[in-house]
DNA sequence: GATTAAAGGTTGTCGCTACAACAAAAGTCT
DNA sequence: AGACTTTTGTTGTAGCGACAACCTTTAATC
């Protein structure tokens, strides 16, 4: 029950910490600079919906409507795949990657003051432990995390 | 990276197994169960909505929004508080206690079955205490776990 | 090769939450 | 006492996300 409560608080309060200050600092969501962050780091900076949408724990149906608006604010834009005609790429441009690199080192300072300063390295390394061991249940496909394992395991 | 990753995933992905089980099985939000959980383990099943929101994470705006529709559905209802004229009381309802009764086995099962069966009993103390690291930085004054403190601590 | 099923996205709608503005009562200060 | 600040809550609004319905294209099946 402890732990529980405990993980019930960190869910609740996390998102608000992190929404507010990129969204005062930088005029977007979380989940916003989210998609744009994975988009940074991809090849071409370029992603298939459907791909876009695993990295970022996200539903297609989330994904189209946020990166419909990030597109009316030109820091995304979308086009037809060329391989598969049902699929959709999203790109990042040039004002969103800038976006991204503007935003960054706030967001970073954030997560460090509010999450990891808080932590011992050997925490560090229990939490990604305990991450892996709860999103074996909560994702059992492991879209997300596929990517970032930790180099020392 | 790695354990940041993981921790957003988390944030992301809880919420949404948690809302669908028990608006699926109870017709409730995670947030609505357990302001109706609260209720019920509190004294005369009543308490102050600054209470009410300290225990539930949330701001008394959104309280007082979700404690208006739970008292619409006739599972909540609010008084005046004697002792402060400023301050009002909710109560849970005989409905209201039923409908916890109710949704909680579901909700049980859900949280062992997606969360706790994953982890050793080692691992749940090691979450419990890396709560405790990260409630520290984002709840400052520890509002909501102040009450449930571990035994053996 | 036609039919069916699955994958990939989009859109409309409803409900919830954050934010700001507001009001009223209770302390506080001089 | 009177002016102030703080606490306690409510409400309006705008924006985001979940869900369902839908469409198109690819893959599978017979």
């Amino acid at each position: 029950m402890a732990a529980w409560l405990r993980l019930i608080a960190i869910v609740e309060l996390l998102p608000g910490v992190l929404d507010s200050q990129l969204r005062r600092d930088a005029g977007l969501s979380h989940f916003e600079y989210f998609v744009l962050a994975m988009l940074s780091e991809a090849e071409d900076r370029t992603l298939r919906m459907t791909a876009l949408a695993h990295r970022t724990n996200s539903t297609l149906a989330r994904l189209s409507h946020v990166v419909r608006r990030l597109e009316e604010r030109d820091l995304v834009e979308r086009f037809p795949c060329p391989e598969d005609a049902r699929a959709t790429n999203a790109r990042l441009t040039a004002a969103g990657w800038d976006a991204v690199v503007a935003a960054a080192p706030g967001h970073v300072a954030n997560v460090r003051g509010n999450v990891f300063d808080g932590l011992s390295a050997e925490q560090v390394r229990q939490l990604t432990d305990l991450g892996d061991a709860l999103l074996a249940r909560l994702d059992p496909t492991g879209r997300m995390t596929a990517l970032y394992r930790p180099e020392d395991s």
